[in-house]
RNA sequence: GGCGACGUAGCCAAGUGGCAAGGCAGGGGUCUGCAAAACCCCCAUCACCGGUUCGAAUCCGGUCGUCGCCUCCA
């Protein structure tokens, strides 16, 4: 049975999908920088979500947006002179790049903000019918703009579990804004000059942030879906508002059946975010450390859990993930080696089902891992384990590929290592010293074994693939 | 002010009533020409105080400390 921490009861609740096909919708990136390693952290949590489900049987559609209109996008590509256009086909393909490296299998649909705005202009109309928005004159444009009438139904708060009056007090006004209420949200802005907008019944403008998502999801998933994933921080405002909108406008509730928020990535003490500067970029931590050491350092923290982040960490990560490749990949024979395989599945499920709790599932690859080593130092045979391990590694997305193949210069290692055998053989101990130094200054770690020799690559250099940019 | 999270070994991090997972780092061994890898062994009474209980890291009360959301944010 598999169970999930639910955001809107606070409680963890049996996973019971709706359909033969779980509907996942998970937000997206805002394309307009490079992603750093706290959106790694989510979009690798929701992957490992996914990739569970489709172990244990489900049939899983995923559709994540790309915000591709919004004041930050405005003001970056308006100070780079590029369009915005430009600007964010330059990051999606970034992020397209990020999330290859980092063997996040990509979603079903990716729909843009921009190319959905006729079903956002439905949708606004249908809730201005309904008598759930209303316009308003707008302080920067000529044309209106449109909010959404927060206190026109009594459950507004549910999910971040506030209270319309604790809302309202908090709650800023811009000089100008025709707000009925303080804490009403912009469904559509009236268009300022210079700014891209669209055609609507309100004259020229562009959707508000809340609406793409409850206009996207309904279209590609439909009025009720089963898991929406996102960071926490999307709680309030952006979730609650979702709900809002897409409840108030189809009448069908729940919007959505469970709701999954991952925690934080710390720098030190604080926040990791754009705002502080206090960041890294996903592409810096696939150079250090590589796909599999880079999701596995994610990984070692339930996904509920702030995770901090050091280089320390990092290069823990790294090391660990090396470990499980060197089991996995190590030459053997047919068998289990002894190995209770069936045992281990059975822990590995247990501890995914239980709200993903990926450190206890990762110590069971850990533990299989050892069991594979000494088993082998035993001289038994453990392909079969091996395959284990390579199949619940795959499930947290870590490929543990070796990667010798991937190197062009394979074939004159090989040469190097054949030359330094036979100086072995000699026992000309130092010439021998000097060729396995020399290659690792390359950052090519040679391994005596009893019958052969064999070598590696440093996984942070060889790993990530090469990227056009 | 409102809502919430957290404080477990040198570092990271599971565990939420019954002798404290796992990883990294460190120390000692085995193996090896030496190394690397691997294997074996060692390395914590869970922020503090009080309470409930046969029994608490885990429940209750309090103290101290840290962080997040309430405004764009994964």
């Amino acid at each position: 049975m598999i169970r999930f921490t639910n955001t809107l009861t606070r409680q963890l609740e049996e996973f019971r999908p709706q359909g033969d096909v779980v509907s996942i919708y998970v937000c997206g990136i805002t394309p307009y920088d490079d992603s750093h390693i706290g959106h790694a952290m989510s979009y690798v949590i929701f992957d490992v979500l996914k990739r569970y489900l489709l172990w244990r049987g489900y049939a899983v559609k995923h559709v994540q947006n790309f915000t591709d209109i919004d004041d930050r996008i405005i003001e970056r590509a308006n100070r780079l002179k590029i369009t915005t256009d430009e600007l964010v086909a330059r990051y999606m393909a970034a992020y397209n790049d990020d999330m290859r490296d980092l063997n996040v299998l990509p979603a079903d649909e990716y729909p843009r903000a921009t190319r959905e705005v006729p079903g956002m202009i439905r949708m606004i109309e249908g809730l201005i019918e309904k008598g759930y928005a209303y316009e308003a004159a707008s302080p920067q444009s000529e044309w209106p703009d449109v909010y959404y009438r927060v206190g026109a139904k009594a459950d507004y708060g549910k999910l971040s579990h506030r209270t319309q009056d604790s809302l309202l007090a908090g709650a800023r006004v811009e000089s100008g804004e025709q707000k009925e209420n303080a804490a009403d949200f912009a469904l559509w802005k009236g268009a300022k000059a210079g700014e891209p907008s669209w055609d609507s019944p309100w004259g020229k403008g562009r959707p508000g942030w809340h609406i793409e998502c409850s206009a996207m999801s309904l279209h590609y998933l439909g009025e009720r879906i089963d898991i929406h994933g996102g960071g926490e921080d999307l709680i309030f405002p952006h979730h609650e508002n979702e709900i809002a909108q897409s409840e108030a406008y189809t009448g069908a509730a729940p919007f959505v059946r469970y709701w999954l928020h991952n925690a934080w990535v710390k720098m030190g003490d604080e926040k990791m975010s754009k705002s502080l500067g206090n960041f890294i970029t996903i592409r810096d931590g696939l150079n250090k450390v590589g796909g599999d050491g880079l999701r596995l350092w994610i990984l070692t923290s339930h996904y509920r859990k702030p995770l901090t982040f050091s280089e320390e960490t990092l290069e823990a990560a790294q090391h660990g993930a090396a470990r499980l490749r060197t089991a996995a990949r190590a030459p053997s024979d047919d068998g289990d080696g002894g190995i209770d395989t069936a045992a281990t599945r059975e822990r590995f499920t247990a501890a995914m089902d239980d709200d993903l709790n990926t450190p206890q599932a990762l110590a069971v690859l850990f533990d299989l891992a050892k069991e594979i080593n000494r088993a082998r130092d035993e001289g038994r045979g453990v392909r079969d384990a091996q395959a284990l391990l390579l199949d619940l590694a795959d499930v947290l997305g870590l490929r543990l590929e070796a990667a010798q193949e991937a190197i062009e210069a394979a074939p004159f290692i090989e040469l190097l290592i054949q030359v330094r055998s036979d100086l072995r053989a000699a026992k000309q101990w130092a010439l021998a010293d000097q060729i396995r130094d020399g290659l690792a200054a390359l950052r090519i770690t040679l391994e005596d074994g009893p019958q052969s020799t064999t070598w590696k690559p440093d996984e942070a250099g060889s790993s990530a693939t090469p990227t056009s940019r």
